[in-house]
DNA sequence: ATCGTTAACTTCATCGATCAACTGGAGGTT
DNA sequence: AACCTCCAGTTGATCGATGAAGTTAACGAT
């Protein structure tokens, strides 16, 4: 009987004040087109009444804002809330978004075997950013088309980006471990497999052949190619970008004759896998062996890794302005990056 | 000239191929209510015009729903994620959420001396997951009137909850803590708050007044109390939930003539800054002083911190469930908790 | 006295999709 | 032959709010 048959919404209020729905609408989003009696005594009703304010879906199909930017994970989220790196970017992101009053919603990429997400095609945002490269580039398009504004990390040419140098980043690595007259060197890199532990020589063509390409990760090796011209250069490839996917995957170039001076992780994640590898052997990072990652994140600072710093939070913040204010005047932006050398670093031992 | 001047919706279909425009929304709502031809000969029209599904916008305000899940952080979007408690527990919902095909909607929960943030109202959501209890009750009221299913991490007579039980986890500690002998002992509090750390002995009544009470902290201190009848304890506010905070509150309580035996952080991020004081000081956690946490995050059982386990991605899985679920049967869950006992505590030292 | 202007509202159309109810025909029943 | 059922669609109303374009009345300026 007196069960709620109706939901209160502006024409409730409008109503019972004898005023048009338009004025109610007003009260809340131009509150300078009412007097600020009228507009008290609206909100005062509204607050009776139990209203909550404009509802959000009709809001955004009238006006075509929804005050919601996405945020595309690719792979499984778990991925993404296991990387200090994401959940960096997150915060910035999540933090300047909310400047201009908008919240981040959380999109799922579908892996590129699944059949198209619909997730991805229902989600109702003003912008998406994403993050490194993901096949399904038709629907982002489709989303394009539809006026949502794109934001990636890295660069593109029909979007705005804000990215960093990847390849002067492991160009600054390859320095730093020439000058310490490291040789043999393996390079740790994230391949998103299921398969055992995959080592081989370094190539360009042969790392992408083995891994889906991440720009981030091709640059980032070819930059410390460039700087230690006839280097023995091994790739073992992790399982995925985790902690205990780095321990594994340096398992396999450690336990072996000639084992490697300095081990190089495309991220701080893996970096601290290596350290654990290393240490389960006794080997002491920065003068047994020199380890390096990339990203700078607080764990792997606080135990002394040397590493490339980038601008993660900032980063975020940046991508968070440009998703959500189309005149912000520049949109391709290159953050700086630095290395920090710290003790897991050293001279190559000489045996 | 050419520029786009309507967007292409569900009728620009319909009138290209001569049906009704429920027929193109059948289409991918409900495929089995169309001869398949039509459907593929529907979809295909679609990928030719570049139409990319239906609108979510349209979607949601005819049919309610939204298929977003919103998550509620108390405090700053940069609290949730310094604390992997948090990461995790959205991790799993996130993981559960998307069975349903539904996405996390990250909200800011607005500090209790702002004015109400439209950011929540706002919200296009289903469901609402809301933390450890935040003021704004109203808010909530408004949406649940609204439809918004309401599940939390603390108990609730109206709403859906999956929550621990907090006491019993403090007493866990405190039998732990009195078997080993401890009698001088100093609790870690978060207090939220930007004044120097506070020290002061316990009592149910001191604790309240000096911080926001939020259910979980006061029970686990209660039921650590109970255990330890006799005992000497102290209570140190951190000025927030991070490493950081519990490193400078435990200095407050180290730096003393008589230090406590034992410390408790009511959290693991709190328990890692106590660890790193202890440390600093040259005491050996587990033979100089022992340290007890809550929530046995990774980093905290990987240095070997004694802790009472929760199972903080089901719960995150969950609450995830009752969110997208309104059938789920079982609607108000309690976890098991555990105390796992490592290296960080042992004998209470005999000087 | 007339015109222009502004404040404070109102009217009307519309955003894009979905639901409830209905239709015409093919096929099966009794 | 009359009746029922199901399939494959259609029609029309509607979700809740907002932008564009009026409409008043009051006021000041000329």
């Amino acid at each position: 009987m007196g069960e709620k048959l109706t939901a209160v919404t502006m024409k409730t209020l409008a109503n019972k004040l004898g005023v048009s729905v338009t004025t109610v609408s007003n009260a809340y989003s131009k509150p300078d087109r009412l007097s600020s009696e009228l507009r008290d005594q609206i909100l005062a009703t509204a607050k009776d009444l139990g209203y909550c304010g404009p509802s959000a879906a009709g809001r955004a199909l009238r006006s075509g804002k929804t005050d919601v930017c996405g945020f595309l994970f690719r792979g499984g989220i778990s991925s993404a809330f296991s990387d200090p790196y994401s959940i960096m970017l997150l915060a910035g992101l999540s933090e300047a978004v909310e400047v201009y009053g908008a919240s981040v919603l959380l999109l799922r990429a579908p892996a590129a075997d699944e059949e198209d997400n619909q997730v991805v095609r229902r989600a109702a945002i003003d912008a998406l950013v994403v993050g490194p490269t993901y096949g399904q580039e038709s629907e982002i398009e489709a989303l394009r088309q539809r006026g949502v504004r794109i934001v990636r990390t890295e660069p593109s040419p029909e979007d705005d980006w804000v990215t960093i140098n990847d390849a002067k980043a492991g160009r600054l690595v390859g320095k730093h471990l020439a000058q310490l007259g490291h040789h043999r060197i393996a390079v740790i890199a994230p391949a998103d497999t299921d398969e055992d532990v995959d080592v081989f020589d370094y190539s360009p063509d042969r790392l992408d052949s083995r891994i889906t390409p991440q720009p981030w990760e091709t640059e980032r090796v070819r930059g410390l190619w460039e700087k230690l011209p006839g280097a023995h250069l091994q790739v073992a490839l992790a399982r995925d970008c985790t902690r205990q996917a780095g321990r594994e995957a340096a398992a396999a170039v450690l336990d072996v004759q000639d084992r490697p001076t300095a081990i190089v992780a495309l991220s701080d994640v893996l970096a601290l896998g290596v350290w654990d590898a290393a240490s389960e052997r006794g080997l002491t990072p920065g003068r047994d062996i020199s380890i390096v990652g990339f990203d700078d994140i607080p764990d792997a600072a606080f135990l002394g890794m040397t590493s490339v710093h980038q601008p993660i939070t900032d980063k975020g913040r940046l991508i968070g302005r440009l998703a959500m204010d189309p005149d912000y005047p520049q949109r391709q932006i290159t953050l700086p990056v630095e290395l920090i050398v710290r003790s897991s670093t050293g001279p190559a031992p000489k045996n």
